[in-house]
DNA sequence: GCCAACGTTGGC
DNA sequence: GCCAACGTTGGC
């Protein structure tokens, strides 16, 4: 079992968008950077822990927790020409991008915004601070206890 | 909207 | 295979 934080802007899809996809989850596609893509492809697992981070609007930070339902398939969006992540190199045998199906499991009490992440001691090393860019990263189970304990004050 | 960070593209 | 140009992310 595995962490993992999601970056998503609010505004496209939100936890609450999440949340609202009740028990049958939501497909989590367009993932088109190539980090985040081997993070997906090769190590997500079915039942592994997801903060969701907003990123891109007024309150930044973790706001509520997902799990992953399903492990990667190719990303039907990149055989699509109608579709924005359309991608002309990908093959049906030789699918480029991938992507998971995760569903709800909870909203923290308290946003947890960035500013307060940032200035945590314990979080130092956490890739959301030392790595910008990444809408996909790994969260030590250490880290994982830790924000949850953030989040229950 | 600005701009820094950084990944990707493409000419050579 | 180098590296400049370019595009995207994402905080502020």
């Amino acid at each position: 079992m595995n962490y993992w934080l999601f970056k998503t802007e609010p505004d496209d899809i939100s936890l609450d968008d999440i949340k609202a996809a009740k028990t049958k989850g939501l497909r989590w596609d367009g993932i088109r950077n190539y980090q985040a893509r081997n993070f997906l492809r090769d190590q997500l697992a079915i039942g592994d822990g997801i903060f969701i981070y907003h990123s891109q609007c007024k309150a930044v930070g973790i706001v509520g927790t997902a799990e992953v339902t399903r492990a990667a398939y190719a990303d039907p969006a990149q055989f699509d020409p109608n579709s924005k992540y359309f991608d002309a190199k990908a093959t049906t045998d030789r699918p480029r991008w991938f992507c998971v199906d995760i569903r709800y499991t909870g909203t923290l009490k308290n946003l947890l915004p960035l500013s307060q992440l940032k200035v945590d001691p314990a979080l130092s090393d956490m890739v959301l601070i030392k790595q910008g860019r990444l809408s996909i990263q790994p969260v030590t189970l250490m880290e994982w206890r830790h924000i949850q304990t953030l989040a229950a004050d």
